[in-house]
DNA sequence: CGCCCGGCTGCAAGCGCTTGCAGGACGGAG
DNA sequence: CTCCGTCCTGCAAGCGCTTGCAGCCGGGCG
């Protein structure tokens, strides 16, 4: 039926052992042997079972990707970073979708479902619970988060209380001090950091300043361009809203612009709206945004479990923390306060 | 070190045959061992080793998803739909980008790197060569495509003939008479048909009001955001430019909404603009667009690999196309003509 | 009361590869 | 000429599961 490693050892007149280690490009075989097992392997339209060499070596040369979603900028942008970089060094891809991020609803996720099956991990932003984290350091494998951190474990990440300084900063610089957040689902777990330090970035450049963070002006927009729509609606409905908000992200700050604009309001004439990704249409939409460098935080990720794969003992990681540089953009929907 | 099914055998009186048997719902295990062997096993985190199970079993339990990007927003929920559909029944998704799509520069696509890895492929609108095709077909296990479809191997897709001819009669029926096509590179492989049947949708529905299809109104925008906004530039440089658009995406048309607006001139006063995706941000942008059922798609060709991989005979597949119906979404960007 | 049959279970042979260890060939040094 | 290394190569024992087949045990039937 299929060809294995038997095939090409009797065809090339040796034995599996020396094909295997010819293929694999290990020592001890002379180059000429080498050579014509290549030849004739390619010939034959060899391809090594996976599975076999898996269970034979203990390896599986794939890493586990678990993200709450694809269909989010973010996400996307970081697997398909998180892909080529591990691709690139002959490793697999295992895409793991968390149905959903929501805290409660969400099915509890069995990192024992990765056992047996990938050499190590990558979580993307995904709030997980204190019992899902002990599980995942059961696993004993190197783990990395994308987008938060977790003691003990790797991660690369952006400073979000930087991000979140650095939006509102930008904001009263421009004369604003009636600041909305909007961030995402208070009631989630904290172990996620991200949307608590914006909001907590926002709360401290605004003491800074001398003003105080009003609850009021502090909405959930969940992270979604409709989430970010509805709560962009409530701000409208204050007796006295803002002129300026700082949304969590691109898409929460899109959504913002949206209503704005259906309740005939001028953007930045009327508010000021800053956001946070630097999202592939930001710049269609003319969001001012605090930019930050998804691709790269996915690649350095695929680097980082790759590194710990390497030469390193299998145990002892250490827990390396990447953080991540993110800049302000200024496009057209910030602007001095005229109200 | 780990548990492996002989330590759950033995721990149940048992032999490892009635330990996987017990485990995997197997017949010919009473029920009385069965939860017995079931309850051991999860005491002792037993998790089955995949490759172990593979190599015994001959299958994977794994499909391919082969796709030309991640990070856009049909291939994004496409992904994600079909990741659903696939491990809610217990298969994994082993991801491949195909890391350009621009026919020539791609690296070619070896689909043997499947073979002895996955049980299945699907591939989300990737202009592949005849030789992949080929090398395709010679896995032997079933290949769905999704947005397009190739002869012989099962298919889930929209009718991208009527999806133009759809656009562009609702663009006449508002009594444009100059309308533009914004469309893929026209020097890709023509086996993925959408781009292609979409301009010729255009084509058609003008020919069929008596209107001629201008060469120099048909432009390429490669499907991106940036490609339609060049394309509508360069649209606007004509002595006599169009009244109406219709771009092959969304993406695209946001791009040429972008284009118009730094032209400034209005939408849908000036220039009416019509995309296809019913993209999450089209309601936000006023798009009038068709829109395609993707996670729908998705989910299909989930489907019907899974079906392919059931009972039916390994070889010979049935090669079904699926259709899925679109539907015209009127939105703020299309307005008769005034001009 | 002997047989047969059905329902459970165990045996053991793989699945296709990796890898520690032994062995063989060859050349240079002593 | 002998003795050692040094290189290559082969042997063979697994890796942890699946599965065809055989075997065992009871109970129902003739």
């Amino acid at each position: 039926m299929h060809v294995t490693i038997e095939d090409v050892a009797q065809r090339a007149g040796v034995s599996t052992a020396t094909v295997s280690r010819a293929l694999r490009g290990l020592p001890h075989v002379s180059a000429s042997t080498r050579s014509e097992v290549a030849r004739i392997a390619l010939e034959m339209g060899y391809v090594a079972s996976k599975s076999a060499s898996n269970l034979a070596s203990g390896r599986t040369r794939t890493v586990g990707v678990v993200t709450p979603h694809i269909a989010k900028w973010f996400f996307a942008q970081a697997i398909e970073a998180v892909e080529q970089e591990l691709r690139q060094r002959g490793y697999d891809v295992l895409l793991v979708v968390l149905p959903s991020t929501s805290g409660e609803g969400r099915p509890v996720f069995d990192p024992d479902v990765l056992r047996q099956r990938v050499d190590a991990v990558a979580v993307l932003t995904v709030p997980l619970t204190g019992s899902e984290l002990d599980a995942l350091r059961r696993l004993r494998m190197p783990v990395v988060f994308v987008g938060g951190s977790v003691s003990g474990l790797m991660s690369v990440r952006i400073d979000d209380l930087a991000v979140g300084r650095l939006a509102t900063e930008h904001l009263i610089s421009l004369g604003h001090s009636s600041i909305a957040h909007i961030g995402g689902d208070p009631d989630e777990p904290h172990n996620f950091s991200a949307p608590v330090d914006r909001r907590a970035g926002w709360a401290s450049a605004l003491r800074a300043a001398g003003l105080v963070p009003d609850p009021a002006l502090d909405v959930a927009g969940f992270f979604s361009v409709e989430g970010g729509q509805a709560a962009m609606e409530k701000l409208l409905t204050l007796a006295d809203p803002p002129t300026a908000v700082f949304a969590g992200s691109d898409e929460m700050a899109f959504g913002a612009l949206a209503a704005l604009r259906q309740a005939g309001l001028e953007v930045p004439d009327d508010v000021s709206v800053i956001g946070v990704d630097d999202h592939e249409l930001a710049g269609l939409m003319d969001l001012t945004t605090i930019r930050q460098p998804v691709t790269e935080q996915g690649r350095t990720a695929g680097g980082l479990v790759l590194a710990a794969l390497g030469p390193s003992s299998p145990t002892g990681h250490r827990a390396e923390h990447v953080l991540l540089p993110v800049e302000l953009v200024r496009r057209g929907s910030t602007a001095a306060r005229v109200r």
